[in-house]
RNA sequence: GUCCCCAUCGUCCAGAGGCCCAGGACGUGGCCCUUUCAAGGCCAAAACACGGGUUCGAAUCCCGUUGGGGACGCCA
């Protein structure tokens, strides 16, 4: 049978990138086996949960490529995705629950609880003074005990009442696909609850109700729910359902290996495509970040990686995310972008700049792919086009101070590019031949070193010390844009009074 | 504190008893190419946490220690 996976964020934040990442392997999963990928809102927390959060969250999907095949927008047999519009199925759950026997009725209070749990607190031992020492308190099950007399009379008093799930002796095991077999005492997991006194699910009742209804047969989600595990998979068991199979992927931290958050730097796929990563870059990164294909390679198109992919290769120990080898897949991805591609997405990161213009991808596309091409290689980030190419789509150019201390005001320097200017003016045709040729003509004749005078020119015209070739350049600025530069050059460096 | 997970270069991974005095990638250093900056090529430094077992033989298996992380809610 295909394998029904499923990704269900809670819309309390934006797609944070371990998020992503789970939904990525949930994705993979699916689209390597011809299963297929679910997503659900776990929108219970109303207070939390935002209208904004959710579009945000299925932007940042949409950005990385993880299409899903049920769920918000497009709908599906087992609708409706937002958890907020399954209570009532949660509450039947529960409901059948206390009916048979595997749950029951409490009726503690939150004061009543949190005393008891202060007091095994302080019982344990009064050190720790101040320190948030989370208590080892279980429930004790003291509703569970009430009589039929007891339960009666509570419920003639109108008391609010939650449901509590009967954890059964014994031990639960489950064999993890990526950590192995794990098994928990049921000693240590206390009587939960499923349904709160509100009327509202618990996050344990409302996973398993509706993954045992969206038929979810593998669940792949994050370290930090293998605790939880056990408790589902006594309710899948109560329920007499079929327990799916469980894939639990480690954490992402940051550089002090704690759980990785906002104060690490950016943290959600939003922030990153706006700061000109591309996502199939972020894609392929966060792949290997936990995974591999047990082999060395390393770039990887969403295909490949589709084909690739097993929950086998997921490692178990958590994983540092680097920023630095996210630079690097950046740049692959960038230099093996189809430079009409390319030209297509830099629109955003252009018109941020101002720089933008309709005639890039009409009548003068040809101009502007042969310019990129000559940016491609030196770019990490859609921004540095802009950053390091500004000279090609703006004549308003900055000059770099340092670099015309050092390479402009030198003596001779102004008379040597005025010749240069001279000579590239007489030229026959402009292109990075001729023009080389010339200059080093220039530099011979006026007993200079090529390269000091390349340097010079290339401050004159691009501002900048660092360029791409600089006789590529000049070709494609054209000779009047060159020639407007070098004239603009020699003024800076001798500004006259008139 | 209790329970659970994890433990190979600074970082991400490979390694599923001999192929490993441990391999790849990012980063770092050097060299080459070269008009600068990149890209590219070559080279280098850099790790099996510790202690016991098991075995002819362990990075690989077992136990313990230490370290890190996670979970302990009428949050999800």
């Amino acid at each position: 049978m295909a394998p029904r996976v499923r990704f269900a964020p809670s819309p309390t934040g934006h797609l944070h990138v371990g998020g992503a990442r789970t939904a990525l392997f949930n994705w993979l999963f699916a689209r390597r086996l011809g299963g297929v990928f679910v997503l659900r809102i776990e929108d219970t927390d109303a207070e939390r949960s935002s209208e904004d959060m959710i579009d945000g969250i299925l932007d940042g999907l949409r950005w990385l490529g993880l299409d899903w095949d049920e769920g918000p927008k497009v709908g599906g047999p087992c609708a409706p995705y937002f958890q907020s519009g399954r209570l009532d199925r949660h509450r039947a759950m529960a409901e059948q629950l206390v009916r048979q026997g595997s749950a029951y009725y409490c009726y503690c209070t939150n004061d009543t609880l949190k005393a008891k749990r202060d007091a095994a607190q302080r019982a344990r031992g009064a050190a720790a003074p101040g320190a948030s020492d989370p208590s080892a308190w279980r429930y004790d099950r003291s509703c569970c005990a009430l009589t039929a007399e007891e339960i009666i009379s509570r419920e003639r008093d109108g008391l609010p009442r939650a449901i509590r799930f009967r954890v059964p002796e014994g031990t639960t095991r489950f064999d993890d696909l990526v950590h192995g077999p794990i098994e928990f005492d049921g000693a240590n997991i206390e009587d939960f609850v499923l349904l709160r006194s509100d009327g509202h699910p618990t996050y344990q009742l409302s996973v398993v109700s509706d993954d045992v209804e969206m038929k979810i047969t593998h669940v792949v989600r994050g370290d930090d729910h293998i605790s939880n595990t056990p408790k589902q998979i006594l309710l899948y068991r109560a329920v007499g359902a079929e327990v799916p199979r469980f894939a639990h992927v480690p954490l992402i931290l940051g550089p002090d290996k704690k759980r990785l958050s906002k104060r690490h730097g950016a943290t959600s796929v939003t922030e990153y495509a706006r700061q000109g990563y591309l996502p199939e870059a972020m894609f392929n990164f966060l792949a290997l970040l936990g995974w591999s294909p047990g082999d060395d390679r390393e770039l990887f198109t969403r295909d490949s990686l589709v084909a690739a992919f097993s929950l086998e290769g997921i490692s178990g120990g958590n994983a540092v995310f680097n920023p630095e080898k996210l630079d690097w897949f950046n740049q692959q991805h960038l230099m093996r972008l189809a430079t009409g591609e390319l030209a297509v997405r830099l629109k955003t990161s252009f018109e941020g700049a101002g720089l933008w213009s309709d005639s890039y991808l009409a009548d003068r596309r040809a101009w502007f792919l042969a310019v990129l091409e000559l940016l491609k290689p030196r770019a990490k980030r859609l921004d540095d086009f802009v950053v390091q190419g500004g000279f090609f789509f703006s004549d308003t150019i900055e000059y770099d101070s340092a670099a015309v201390d050092t390479h402009l005001r030198a003596a001779g320097v102004e008379d040597h590019l005025a010749a240069l200017d001279a000579a590239l003016t007489a030229l026959e045709t402009f292109d990075p031949a001729s023009t080389e040729a010339a200059l080093r003509a220039v530099a011979e004749a006026r007993g200079v070193k090529a390269a000091s005078l390349i340097h010079a020119a290339r401050v004159a015209v691009t501002g900048r010390s660092a360029s791409p070739g600089l006789f590529e350049v000049l070709a494609l600025l054209g000779r009047a844009r060159v020639h407007a530069r070098l004239v603009a050059a020699s003024r800076l460096l001798s500004p006259s009074p008139s």
